[in-house]
RNA sequence: GGAGAGGUGGCUGAGUGGUUGAAAGCAGCGGUCUUGAAAACCGCCGGGGGUUCGCGCCUCCCGUGGGUUCGAAUCCCACCCUCUCCGCCA
């Protein structure tokens, strides 16, 4: 959620940066509320103050035995005005706050303008795309060629969109974990949070899923409406709703692996074939709360974070920052890191870094206190994947397949693997 | 699932209808004293919102949401959470 302030002292300029990323915001809409909203608060706020002397007029009539009706037949005038202007006052908070929940994040001014994911602007690119003198295979292929992977069985268990890995290649993807997890704990100085992969609706609403993405959300039809994570991102971000932290716990920076389930409506007939896009797929997620000043040095080094995973592996990348059409609802800025697939000749997203400024601290109700002021501020949050496991896992095999169906098993990776140093069909 | 207890400021903990945003203690901050420190003493010390150039003034917040009342931390209802005991269980 942006500043309400903005709407109020900013609003063509707030709907100027807005436009930017395509946004319309209602700046009549918004200008009459706002002016509605004022007169209404100061009526509201001046009936409660007389409502409250009143009160203790009362009181001190009664203790001194005086006659008090007609104070309180006044006081039940005022109750029944104040009662009037207290519902008009939270209707159109109400409004308000409904149109200011739906208003995406102002992008930074560094975020290239753009309308979709074609005008996203390459940063900079690791390693090269390997020359293979066969026709390299996807991941799809070569998981059948080892029978290791089976999404038909998957569709019997569950339905389309999953998968079952077995034997070796799942001792893979579980390595491809620990080892990211050892990574960024061990040399990124992140500490390790195991959390709850169901949350309640107010997580959601802090980390901005809710209330505008529900349909990308599986919620559970029990008694507890509870959904299932889209993300870490929400419950590990959510450690810290409605905290005031001190200067010293700051920067906080938490990694966590957890599956994600995403309904992935609105995707049909996208990435249909393998494992690129799935209901539930594992993650392990990097997240920072810095102080203010410091959140695009803190995305800077997270998004680095991240491609260090890829090159401990070896895999080609290239990280892109997304333009301002292309950016998630509640980031300032963001940085997608794409690996290469010579499956699909083509790279593909494989983490999504992103400052979130204040905007999901303000949701959140994340602040610090800031030494010079001594006064609570909103925080800065950010988080990135760091990686998506099964996409990373797809990476491997295609990467480092050869003319047999042979997949090597990284360097970085084998400690993890029991001697295992390759898969064959 | 059954039975009970409880949710008050950073923490401990008073407060059961009336000038109570809330005693007291601890912690924290500033000061006096001291060569320095400790102790002692004095003062300050929650958060959100509105308004104002600012000092300030007003308002809301005692788990959450409703209700009763001139007036609610205090009474009533619903919900949430925590703890204890029993049962079941990875």
């Amino acid at each position: 959620m942006l500043d309400p302030r903005l709407f109020r002292s900013d609003l063509e300029e707030t709907a100027r940066l807005l436009a930017r990323r395509g946004y319309l915001l209602e700046v009549e809409r918004l200008s009459a509320l706002e002016a509605e909203r004022k007169s209404i608060q100061i009526k509201t706020q001046e009936l409660q103050s007389a409502r409250n002397a009143n009160a203790k007029a009362v009181g001190m009539a009664k203790k001194e035995g005086r006659d008090a009706a007609d104070l309180v037949a006044e006081g039940a005038a005022l109750a029944e005005q104040l009662k009037a202007a207290e519902a008009q006052l939270s209707e159109v908070q109400g409004h308000f706050e409904a149109i200011a929940l739906a208003v995406p994040n102002i992008p930074h001014e560094s975020v290239p303008e753009g309308r979709s994911e074609e005008e996203n602007v390459e940063v900079r690119r690791w390693g090269s795309p390997q020359a293979f003198d066969f026709t390299p295979r996807d991941h799809v292929d070569l998981g059948a060629a080892l029978k290791l992977m089976d999404a038909e069985t998957a569709a019997k268990i569950t339905g389309a969109r999953f998968t079952v890995l077995s034997g070796a290649l799942a001792r893979l993807h579980r390595a491809l974990i620990q080892f990211m997890l050892d990574l960024h704990t061990g040399e990124h100085g992140y500490k390790e949070m195991y959390v709850p992969y169901l949350v309640n609706a107010d997580s959601l609403r802090g980390t901005g899923q809710l209330p505008k993405f529900e349909a990308d959300l599986f919620r559970l039809a029990g008694e507890q409406p509870y959904y299932l994570i889209p993300t870490a991102e929400v419950p590990v971000t959510n450690v810290v709703r409605d905290l005031i932290l001190e200067d010293g716990e700051l920067p906080l920076k938490m990694v966590s692996h957890t599956p994600c389930f995403r309904s992935e409506a609105g995707s049909y007939g996208k990435d249909t074939r393998g494992m690129i896009r799935q209901h539930q797929f594992e993650k392990v997620e990097l997240v920072q709360i810095v102080r203010p000043a410091d959140s695009f040095a803190a995305l800077e080094q997270l998004t680095a974070n991240a491609e260090t995973v890829l090159q401990r592996l070896e895999l080609p990348y290239r990280t892109v920052v997304l333009c301002t059409g292309d950016m998630g609802f509640s980031s300032t800025k963001t940085y997608d890191i794409e690996v290469w697939l010579p499956g699909q000749q083509s790279y593909r997203e494989i983490s999504s870094c992103s400052n979130f400024g204040d905007f999901q601290a303000r949701r959140l109700q994340t602040r610090w206190r800031n030494p010079a002021t001594k006064k609570p501020e909103l925080a800065h949050t950010l988080n990135g994947s760091g990686l998506a496991v099964g996409r990373t896992l797809v990476a491997i095999l295609e990467n480092y397949q050869d003319e047999a169906g042979r997949i090597a098993i990284p360097d970085a990776l084998q400690p993890y693997m029991g001697g295992i140093t390759s898969l064959s069909p």
